[in-house]
DNA sequence: GCCATAATTGAAAGTGATTTTCAATATACA
DNA sequence: TGTATATTGAAAATCACTTTCAATTATGGC
């Protein structure tokens, strides 16, 4: 799992005649035994803590190409921060999160997905990817 | 309508032990005649045509207070900037965004929504609001 | 290995959107 | 009216990135 997506953004970087480097594989390792939808800033916190040398700028690049290499997914949840999660290859999800203690819960519809694609056909859209995420509070915040 | 909304936010005001201002009628008013979605800078711009003496802060001051009034709902699109669109009392929608042109099409669909809820009980969430964009093409940019 | 070439890095400066500060001004209501 | 309090616009500040740039490092060919 791990070394599946090492490999896969290993040969994104040759592809693209890019250098394999020590920080983006130091990035790459702490990235991927992250929990998911850990902020930039959360990564970069937990980078510099074994790592002191690798900067802010050299994390928000690397990210970028994990998005772009297919392993990764940038995600927004409205608070200003970017996130990034793993993601393998032709996964798709989506999230429910609790706006009390911030819990993130990943869910798979495979019928709303199906209206989705024919809300689309119905205005002529042809859907590239889509957002859905779902706000309110989890069984422990609702007290 | 536009009344109803204008009624809503003096009320609101009133409630907040706030006051009406000239600044805030003219901002309403243009708001309200505008087209659904427009970026806070295109709001400005156009306040700005006939009312030069408006600050760029009191828009934005503004328009959080029609969010709050309920008579507002801000959105997000991903491309950095923060749009509000005005939305009557229980009135719900969600969008089709085409990457090409940037037309933006409201759509309804109850099952989707019945389905939402569905996931969300299932995991013990009670949902507060939720985000439903699907991005692509429309008809024309399909080419 | 050693070199040339091109990519990468970290620190610092720059951006763009939004927010805050603050002194002047306007509103509400006694 | 008068007075307390909210509001305003301009400018400065903030926040989350993004870019710049000189120094450093990978890589592929000898
Ligand atoms: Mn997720
Ligand atoms: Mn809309
Ligand atoms: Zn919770
Ligand atoms: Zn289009």
């Amino acid at each position: 799992m791990k070394q599946a997506k090492k490999k896969i953004f290993q040969e994104f970087i040759a592809a693209k005649g890019l250098k394999s480097t020590r920080q983006r594989d130091i990035i790459l390792d702490v990235f991927l035994s992250s929990d998911r939808h850990l902020s930039i800033e959360e990564l970069y916190l937990k980078l510099r803590a074994k790592h002191p040398g690798i900067g802010y700028a050299t994390v928000y690049r690397t990210l970028k190409l994990f998005a772009e290499s297919g392993i990764a997914r940038e995600i927004h949840f409205g608070d200003g921060q970017t996130r990034y999660e793993h993601l393998a290859a032709g996964e798709h999800h989506d999230h429910l999160v609790c706006t009390g203690c911030g819990t993130i819960v990943e869910f798979e519809n495979e019928a709303i997905e199906q209206l989705q694609d024919e809300i689309a056909a119905g205005y002529g859209f042809l859907i590239k990817n889509h957002k859905l995420e779902l706000y309110g509070l989890c069984a422990k915040c609702r007290g």
